[in-house]
DNA sequence: AGAGGACTGGTAACGTCGATACATGTCACC
DNA sequence: GGTGACATGTATCGACGTTACCAGTCCTCT
């Protein structure tokens, strides 16, 4: 069999698994059913994804790219901030759009990070990162990562708990609007993009404070002189 | 076997459950092995338990129950927005002292309503009534239910889920302050703007520049974090 | 062109799991 | 002291994840 034939047979055995995750319930992805269901024999898994770990892993990247794939994730026109809520909205949909998937993916934390964990981690890195040049984050660029990315999981799996007719929307919008109240300011810190802008504000800002000694803060000064120049 | 025999062995083999699972994991509770810890016969599990399901259940009751003996869940001397603060505290501090228990009974959201879950909602539940009638709510109650059990459970399950090293307790306040200001009336503690966030800012925009050196731009970096962690 | 060998794929099986049927023992009561 | 009901122990079931093993196929080298 070619790497080809290979790749495809893969991906078949991932949408089948899928099919039988998303119809059927977790408990209903056995190596057999699966097996079956993508037309080999249960060893054959075993040869394409390792074990069942394996399996469910690509199962859980496959996923999440195929959803990712339908999405602009480009900075929108109206800000870092609006892309930051479109990003929690975007963790969210993916989340109420395929729970059987999402609880693979999140539910345990004791599972090590996925691949597919991960690339949602970047998505979320990206925004958060230009929402700091911006002068808009008001924590820590970690911390701001965890806020959001534990505000998207509890309304995600509080959400899925709920009973169909007890889901109430204003859940979702009241947590992302109490996440961009946690983790941006209400006025940017800075006006200017780059370095330049951020230095000046800095600048701006530097005498009241005393995190720093006398001669660091002089060293510091003349530092974003040269930045601000720049 | 006399009822309160089997009271007592039920609450052996919950015990040993418990031992189990929390210091081997999940995968290592089996019915055999919980009964080889007890003392007794594989099938005996069944008798008092119906099935494993059945066993987990009562686990996770038992360590609900066992937690919530040893807090003092009057209404405290500060008002009902502070013990609003503490239930969340004591929801989040279980599941940090009890990681497989907390898995077991938050993670998959498809599992029905247990009681020791119903458990934990009453006593939500009161605290937010009170909430209510001193007309400190700013939302309905079911939806402020709905938000702390969210953010509580987003703040464990995130937390379980970053490395030792990598968890910030700010994670936990943060998402603390944000249910607050989310569910209540009550003023948001505005905390002083500073350099921090043009320090930040600063930070972000930094790799794009030139005009330090590279051991400049180390030890600017160093003073920036101290500047932001302040 | 034919023999040898590496590799793919299929079959059968192992050990363990949750769960249950059945036999054995034990105690109360007539 | 026999008898019936109930608790306990034994043996086993089907299904699971996983692996050893064997047959077939295709490429390579002479």
């Amino acid at each position: 069999m070619s790497p080809r034939d290979q790749e495809q047979t893969r991906r078949r055995v991932i949408e089948a698994t899928i099919e039988l995750l998303t119809r059927e319930g977790r408990d209903a992805v056995t190596t057999r059913a699966v097996a079956v269901a993508a037309g080999l024999q249960p060893p054959a898994i075993y040869r394409l994804f390792g074990d069942k770990e394996g399996l469910l892993e690509a199962v859980a990247e496959h996923g999440f790219a195929t959803f990712l794939a339908g999405k602009n994730l480009d900075p929108g026109p109206h800000g870092p901030v609006d892309d930051l809520e479109a990003g929690w909205d975007l963790a969210v949909e993916f989340g109420l759009a395929n729970p059987a998937l999402y609880v693979l993916m999140y539910a345990d934390p004791a599972r090590p990070a996925s691949p597919a964990f991960t690339a949602g981690m970047e998505v979320l890195m990206g925004r958060i990162r230009r929402l700091a040049a911006a002068g808009w984050l008001r924590v820590d660029e970690h911390l701001a990562a965890a806020i959001i990315h534990a505000t998207a999981r509890g309304a995600v799996l509080t959400w899925l708990s709920l009973p169909e007719d007890r889901r109430d929307p204003a859940l979702l919008t009241t947590l992302r609007e109490a996440m961009l109240t946690a983790v941006t300011t209400r006025e940017p810190a800075t006006q200017e993009a780059g370095p330049a802008g951020a230095a000046r504000a800095l600048r701006a800002a530097l005498p009241e404070q005393t995190a720093l000694s006398e001669g660091e803060r002089g060293l510091l000064e003349e530092w974003l002189d040269r930045l601000t120049h720049e």
